[in-house]
DNA sequence: CATGAATGAGCATTCATTCAT
DNA sequence: AATGAATGAATGCTCATTCAT
């Protein structure tokens, strides 16, 4: 912007026309967002988007067919990369707990302590209104993530690293307390915080039975 | 007004204008649960409420301030009274699992299986814009259920009745399956239904380290 | 307006509520046709048209599902009713020439100096883009203008009452003075007006070679 | 673009910029013609207009101060070169029969035949609006156009060609059927398509009082 | 010169709310 | 009390126009 660099082409040329409009683009995807995960998608206001985006009302029309596109986008775009990360088969030979640990890590890090947290309450909020969305999420990333899980679990059954067999037939009980950690933390974060890792922890102390011994 | 008389059991109630006052007010908020959860509180027109209750429009501000008025009734009158049964303390020496297995039950029947479901749902998906509208539900409902919940398992855990204590100090967990079980209904219900007994089934196996042995 | 009578169940009870609605719906259509023929279909502002009939905005759409549905009424409305009076026979007997002189006096009175002409503008300046509108003015006001028309020419040929069948095999040609008539006035009025009924006595010297003896 | 030499009949005269600039604006102009006569001036997008005429939508701009002046270009340049067709006096000693023969021959190929019948359409359905446009038409065209008919039509009935002088006074109609048929053919040609030389036949056999004897 | 990305004024339409009946 | 016709503020979207490249 104050820096316009430009026609180098020996160098790496700096801000090309192509890079701003895409850099426009992700500037809106973030504003977006930001609006529609705190209005919901209803009593969002593209104004705002734009306003939150620095560009003008038009400019969100050239990257998007619609109010709608926008949230399609948005919310199709933003986890399915994410989920290659549970997919990816852990080191062979670790433990069951350690592979839990890690993803739960990961949860923590790279979604309950990001944007995809709220990305993921807009989906909970707006999946109801929106069931292609819904069911885009169902076959991307939920259906994704529960069979991978379910394998990850039916080995460690097998090797007797688990006591019975309710997480094979159920993996959600795996995820269930960090959806609930995600829905709580947007209803009653301001006076009543959740210690997210300690929870986890009791997460899976549950799991594995371990934890302040009775 | 003309005829208060009312609440005579023992005479010929007829209908009172009163009853038929009170008898709209119910109709209208029903029709309100169903549009505000469907559509969510910023897009359900207050019209289609009306029609839906079989009111006309201006009828419901007879009986509600505004559109916010009769959704915060709506969210606040519904699920309180249901609190008391948690409270309840059971009966004496019934072992945990027992007791668990009775809530779950009830939450089953009583919620999962009834409008309270979508209100829960409304909850979640309009709590993050009402800020006033969570935090009283966190004390009047959540706060009172951890608690409730906190009691029970503490004394079961000091009876030698859980592994762990992982349960008492996160409640939560208790109910996080719970929570996902209605989320996943809203979402997913359609093409991918979720068989909620066997969930619970599963969840109480894996607190107790019961179920299919390893 | 200023005279409110009301309640009278006996007497003829002045405006009703349905009674005002109606002429609402009538101020409505009146602006339209106005703001419409004015400035296009495209250019005209709803806004306009309700200030113009002083009404809201909003009443618009309590009687027309849309700009274009208010437009379509408008031009399928005015002129419809008035083909009677030109399919209406004339007294038996009557020579052509007083026949054709009573439906231009018609024409010059009905049309030409009401409203009317303003409509027949819209339609010709508007149905290149309508063509459903171009179709229903076709069926419902030209082809049933253009076989009474034929009928009436065809007897008087019959007849001897005309030199040749030039205005039998196109009628239109007895109209088309008519219609360059209004598309005169509403181009060059101002500067360069048109002595209506001049040209409409001409027109009839030309039909029937009377007028200035050459 | 980077090879303009073309077109070099004798010089090397090479595509100028000033040759590839006026092809550039006429080429405007005509995608003009095409959507404001299809739309309307108002619902005309300059966007298309660019993309029609194969140039970028800022080119426009270097031609055209804006819209409306590519509308008035548009209209007021099309039809004023024609009008020297119509004053040319005709062959001496011709008969009028003949020279509005010849007239009406003209139109038809050279007007009703040609994108000309577009931009008199145009200018009836917009002239309302551009008051500016109609004055400048009915001085550059109507009023030319009328006066050089008018002498051909005075010359001919004093040599006694005409059986009145309903002409002479207007000579608007021997252009009605004209004007009519270019009305005709914008709103119902679709589904019934006009005879356009069967009715300029009869209508001169209506002026001559011949064609099928009475 | 030519382009098209960016802008924001402008307009159709919706819907919460009011109030005469 | 009950109604629904009327209202106008609010908002999604379009498109003429500008200007950096």
């Amino acid at each position: 912007m104050k820096a316009p660099v430009r026609k180098s082409p020996q160098l790496a040329a700096g801000s090309t026309r192509a890079d701003k409009t895409a850099l426009r683009r992700d500037a809106i995807l973030g504003a977006a967002l930001e609006e529609f995960s705190g209005r919901g998608f209803a009593a969002a206001r593209l104004e705002d988007v734009a306003q939150r985006a620095g560009v003008g009302k038009g400019t969100i029309y050239l990257h998007f067919r619609d109010k709608e596109a926008l949230f399609q986008e948005l919310v199709t775009t933003m986890l399915v990369p994410f989920i290659a990360n549970i997919e990816a088969a852990p080191p062979v030979g670790l433990p069951i707990r350690a592979v839990l640990e890690r993803l739960i890590d990961l949860f923590v890090r790279e979604i309950y302590g990001t944007d995809r947290r709220k990305l993921i309450r807009l989906i909970i909020a707006e999946g109801p209104r929106f069931q292609q969305l819904a069911e885009f999420h169902y076959h991307h990333v939920v259906e994704r993530a529960v069979a991978a899980m379910r394998a990850l679990l039916e080995a460690a059954h097998r090797r007797g690293e688990l006591n019975n067999d309710a997480l094979v037939r159920f993996p959600q009980l795996v995820v269930a307390p960090c959806m609930m950690a995600i829905i709580w933390s947007g209803l009653f974060d301001r006076f009543a915080p959740l210690d997210i890792a300690a929870l986890m922890r009791a997460h899976l102390d549950l799991i594995f039975g371990t934890g302040g011994a009775s």
